[in-house]
RNA sequence: GGUGGGGUUCCCGAGUGGCCAAAGGGAACAGACUGUAAAUCUGUCGUCAGUGACUUCGGUGGUUCGACUCCACCCCCCACCA
């Protein structure tokens, strides 16, 4: 899939997929056409090396780079991770230990590497050049950038605005993630669109410090599971790509119709040509949206598990849903016919439910289904045998009772 | 440094002496409906040995028959003025 270096239109038009902006499109065809790879650098924060499709939109986006033969950086901000990126928060964090962020870069590597070509990928620091810096060195840094310019950020200027204090550090940290710019000779930096100040600081620095400025290329944040709000971990609305089979699988088919396409658009491996006619089938109703959506799945579980166990989560799928069966991996337990064997009893102790609060809660919702039969009477112990529990929708034991 | 305002159940947020396990909203969970969903409707949403008991409203003591509500001290947060 690699293209001649010397197709600006082809490189283009695949750097454009899904993309929120480009700053500024003339430039990157300058640089394009010059015909040697170009630096393509990419940020991460190095304690939250637990990735979900959210993060794999910019990191699609490096991929599509690396097809087209360029240099792509993975920069691990283990120094700008102590500062924090501005948010309100008051605190800077304690560093990280060098154990600590070696451990965090082979997470990243190990999770990364399922979409990124580790041949190409050149992982890097920012602690290398910005832990040595001294405090004249940050000064003159500091004096590359005004307070009105740094002002412009948009939480900056609402906080101000707003009378909500905002500490001088917070103010470093763009401008350190703007001088790894400087330091790795950067030709483009992506980020998602919550990044575009930061990356234009970089852009403004490399001019400031004598050299060519970087493009930037800003991909749109995707949506959570419920819609409406940006996938992120403390929302619980993600789906994490170390996650189970089944889990990015379910939780895939879990997306709204609507939000399917965008995912198709940010996710799929799909050319937009393809994605594009598969929706007008659905439109058209040649297609059931299902149908449509178990592809999805697929292809995504498949990228983070490979093909034999993504047809295993769909057949799965497709079993309990459909066909009101148990997944095969349902969890076993084993109880004592009497007390420990009522619905209750087992329910909580197996840890299906929470509480026996909530387990007779359930219950009294005709959530307890035992072989298919609805159970509603949560107190009366089951006999020796074996049972398949259900409770709601997703969640499944083989109960044997002795 | 001074002055004022706050810390409530997963989150936001009401509650100023008993009627409070604590309004309302959000999230979540269950049921119905579907094509898995989404949307909608209904219900639940501290724990437990279920008509009751126990634990909870920043912390520690105190007043009271009784405190989330009053008092004292402490911790933390915020705003305004320096």
């Amino acid at each position: 899939m690699t293209r001649p270096a010397s197709d600006v239109d082809g490189q283009m038009a695949l750097i454009k997929r899904g993309c929120a902006e480009l700053i500024d499109e003339n430039e990157l065809r300058g640089k394009l056409a010059r015909g040697k790879p170009l630096r393509v650098k990419v940020g991460f924060d190095p304690t939250a090396p637990d990735l979900h499709l959210g993060h794999t939109v910019v990191i699609h986006k490096m991929r599509h780079f690396q097809e087209l033969g360029h240099q792509v950086i993975f920069l691990i901000g283990d120094f700008t991770g102590r500062i924090g990126d501005p948010s309100g928060r008051n605190d800077t964090r304690p560093p990280l230990t060098e154990e600590q962020v070696m451990a965090n870069a082979e997470t990243y590597k190990k999770q990364v590497f399922k979409i990124l070509d580790p041949e190409k990928t050149e992982v890097a620091f920012n602690s290398r050049w910005l832990g040595t810096m001294g405090a004249a060195d940050f000064i003159r840094l500091a004096s590359r950038y005004t307070v009105a310019r740094m002002l412009e950020r948009d939480d900056f200027e609402k906080r101000y605005k707003a009378n909500i204090p905002i500490s001088i550090h917070e103010f470093l940290y763009p401008l350190a993630q703007g001088y790894d710019s400087v330091a790795l000779k950067a030709d483009v930096e992506l980020g998602g669109t919550d990044q575009k100040f930061n990356l234009l600081v970089g852009r403004h620095l490399q001019g400031q410090y004598g050299m060519e400025a970087q493009c930037i290329l800003t991909m749109p944040l995707l949506e959570g599971l419920g819609g409406g709000k940006k996938m992120s971990k403390s929302l619980g609305n993600y789906i994490g790509i170390d996650e189970a089979p089944a889990q990015i699988f379910g939780k895939t088919m879990s997306v709204s119709d609507d939000l399917m396409w965008r995912y198709y658009e940010l996710l799929s491996a799909k050319s937009l040509e393809d994605i594009r006619s598969l929706r007008q089938s659905v439109e058209k109703g040649e297609t059931h949206p299902m149908r449509a959506k178990e592809n999805l799945a697929l292809e995504l579980t498949t990228r983070y598990h490979g093909q034999k166990a993504a047809e295993e989560a769909l057949a799965d799928f497709r079993a309990i849903f459909a066909g009101g069966g148990a997944p095969e991996d349902a969890p076993a337990f084993v109880c004592k016919e009497g007390e420990s064997s009522t619905p209750v009893a087992f329910l909580t102790d197996s840890g299906l439910a929470p509480s026996r609060s909530e387990a007779r809660r359930l219950i009294s919702h005709k959530a307890l289904s035992v072989d298919g039969q609805v159970l509603q009477d949560g107190a009366k112990p089951l006999t020796a045998g074996e049972y398949r529990i259900k409770l709601g929708k997703k969640r499944f034991l083989r109960l044997t009772v002795e």
